[in-house]
Formats: structure tokens, C-alpha cells, sequence
DNA sequence: ATTATCTATAGATCTATAGATAATGC
DNA sequence: ATTATCTATAGATCTATAGATAATGC
């Protein structure tokens, strides 16, 4: 990670082999193909060979990138989270903002997260595979982010912002709330962010017996 | 289906061959035991060895029951959908009540559904393997079912009732609460379904800025 | 005769490992 | 020497079909 003294070239990407005359196919590339299939068919129904055709290696090249077809999917389930642990992480150190509109800005940003990009990436939170121990680590980040929902939500109480009755109830609700982004862009994939997040914003403020 | 003129003992069951001293197994407990399974692990990921273990049988004795593993899916899907469907037509129907009193019957309806049972049926919606288009009754069904919940939203709203901005929007909004009690349930396996729907019959009063 | 099971198995995968090899950077 | 690929393949499934058979109901 550490290539400050390797800034020599106008391109800063890291210098690596190019067997055959073409560039290296890269992890990103894979998890990236990967991803997309995953969310179309599923993990069990995505057959190794469909990933590597997808980035034009053969099957077994694979394995130099990755110790196994789940770590792929480990990997994308952890980086995908992880914008969403990052901002709550942010926006519950800050004590010194308005609680309601912390919350109401990680309601947007995951709303964003989930409601753009090329492909329906948060549906791969919605694989039955994900439950299984070995990706205890994403089970874990979520959790974590359920949390920060719950957190902002008895602050904003504290701080007269909100109003409601049972607080974690209404914090799985709302997170709930967003994770259905990920069923709604299934039914309809020309959904827009914008327009989405704007809706869940007003839901919520409605929930929340709030203003701003 | 006839067996007007076979009620001819006191149990009113179908009478069936029990080879082997057993009771034959038949359908509803190998949709049970696949349903189970299919929940819990993924119907790529679930074997139809698995399902006939489940029952204990062998594995190609399931094919005296259906023709295929896709079968067993598609009539789950179907069958667990159908009380929904049922439930929302009833309620298109009868003009001379309250629409958003029926709104708000359909979704508790709708989340006990989802909320009750000894396994998390509807997590059967979420698997990406209900995208096939050999699933597209099922997927016709719940699109009617989404239909009714915007029906009855505009009902409300032209009974002065409810007051939102963008009818067909918040109808799928609902739509995602009521369907996210699968992601809940998920999450803690012991969420009470009248608590639950306690919860979401709040939040949508709010989120329509109606009273009742 | 019908129902519901069984055994045996064909045929088609699928994941992952072993070992060879070509291009690259030092 | 290292990187990133390839070919070949082992070993383990997995779904579905064919054909036999035991229990049941007529």
C-alpha cells in the first residue's frame, strides 16, 4: 500500500507482470464478475467456470487470486458494507451535530449506496449463504450498523428530536426500511436514487414524528 | 377432488396405498421438509438428497412426487403467496369499507403471514433463484399483490384518509416495510408477530399522516 | 391394478490441486 | 525470480431415469 517512492511513471498503478501480452485480469476485475453473478443467479448456482469466463481466464486461474469460491464472496460482502460501517462510525463520534440529521444522512447514504451503481449489489446481503459462520465477520459490520441506527435514534430521542415508543424497534424498522432498496430495485431496476432516498427521508421524518 | 360419495368412514383423509407397513409420505411433507431447507440454506445450495433424508426416503423416490426440483420451489413459492392474494382480492372487492382501514388489514395480514410459522417461509421470496422466468406465476402473484397495496392506498387518499406526495412510490415503500419483517426475522428469530405488527401499523398511520 | 417405494446407474457437472510455462522486472 | 496464466485431471457430487418390487384396495 505503500508506494510513495514508487511514484516515478505518469501512471500510478501498481507495476505488475503482463503474461501473454495482455494486462493481468486483477482481483478487482474478478470480484466484480464475480458480483454480478452472484446477484443474478445466486452463490451456489454461480459455477466457478462462469466467473473466469467472465474475465476471459480459465477456471483454475482463479484459484492464484483466491483460496476458494467463498472468500470471493467473503471479500465482496465486507467491502461492500464497509462505506456504510465508515460513515456510521463517523457519524457517531461526532457528539456535537443534531442527532435527527445524523441519522437521517446514514439513512441517505446507504439508501445511495444500495439504489446505485451498475448492478444490485446490496442483494447479495440477501443470499442464504451469508448466514453461515464463516462470513461472521459481515454478519458482525452489519450488526454493528443496526447499531449506529439505534445509537442516533435514542440521541435524537434524548435530544427532543423524536418521538417514539420502543426505540430498537423503530431502529430495525427504519434499517429495514433501507434494506428494502435492495427488493424494490429487483422489481424495478430503473428506480432512482435520488428520488428514493427522498422518500425514505420523508417516511422516516413521518415515523419519527420529527421536523426539521 | 371429488369425494362427495366416498364419505363413507369417519376420517374424511384420501385413502392411500402404505406400502412397506408405513404411511406413504406424500407431498406436503416433502414441500415442508424442502421448504425448510430452502430457506435455510438456498435452493441451489439444498440437494434433493438432502430433501428425501428429510423425509426419509431415497432420494429418487421424490420424482414419484414431482418431476422435477424446480416443482418443488415453484409450488412453494405458489402455495405460500396464495393466502396474500387471496386476502387482498377479498378485500378489492368490498367498496363500502374504510380503504384505509383495509390497507391497514391487508398489511397485518400480510406481516403475520411473514411473521408466523415455525420457519422463515417468506425468505423463500428472497432467493435469487425466483427471478427464473419458470417462476413467473409466482412472480405475477406477488406484482398483483404489490397492485392491491397501491389500489388500496389510492382509495385512501381519494377518501381523504391518507395524505401522501407520490401514491405508486409510497405503495412500494409499504410494500418493502411489510416484506423487510423477512430481514427482521433474520436478524432475531424471536420477534413476535403481533409486537411486530403493532410496530408496522404504527409507522404506516405516520407515514400517511392518517388517523384513525 | 395401483400406489409408493426401492436399487442401480448414466451422464453431467463442479471445485480444487498439481505441475508446466510464458511474459515480465530486476 | 516472480507473476499470472495454462493443461490435465482427481474426486466428489448431483439430478433424473429405468426397471424391479412390496403393500394395498378392488
Amino acid at each position: 500500500m505503500t508506494n510513495a517512492d514508487t511514484a516515478s511513471t505518469r501512471t500510478d498503478a501498481p507495476r505488475r507482470s503482463r503474461p501473454h501480452g495482455k494486462e493481468p485480469v486483477g482481483r478487482e476485475r474478478i470480484l466484480d464478475a464475480a458480483a454480478r453473478l452472484f446477484v443474478e443467479q445466486g452463490y451456489a448456482a454461480t459455477t466457478t467456470r462462469q466467473i473466469s469466463a467472465a474475465v476471459d481466464i480459465k477456471q483454475p486461474s482463479l484459484y492464484y487470486h483466491f483460496p476458494n469460491k467463498a472468500a470471493m464472496l467473503k471479500e465482496l460482502l465486507i467491502e461492500t458494507a464497509r462505506p456504510s460501517i465508515d460513515k456510521a462510525r463517523e457519524l457517531l463520534a461526532d457528539t456535537s451535530t443534531d442527532p435527527l440529521e445524523q441519522l437521517l444522512a446514514l439513512i441517505r447514504f446507504d439508501v445511495h449506496l444500495l439504489a446505485s451503481g451498475p448492478s444490485n449489489i446490496g442483494a447479495l446481503y440477501l443470499l442464504p449463504e451469508t448466514s453461515e459462520p464463516m462470513f461472521g465477520t459481515f454478519q458482525a459490520l452489519r450488526q454493528e450498523l443496526v447499531g449506529a441506527y439505534g445509537a442516533l435514534l435514542r440521541r435524537s430521542i434524548a435530544a427532543g428530536r423524536a418521538d417514539v415508543d420502543d426505540p430498537a424497534a423503530t431502529a430495525a424498522l427504519l434499517f429495514s426500511l433501507v434494506e428494502g432498496v435492495i427488493l424494490r430495485r429487483a422489481d424495478d431496476p430503473r428506480l432512482d436514487a435520488e428520488t428514493v432516498a427522498d422518500g425514505i427521508e420523508q417516511a422516516t421524518l413521518r415515523i419519527l414524528a420529527a421536523r426539521r
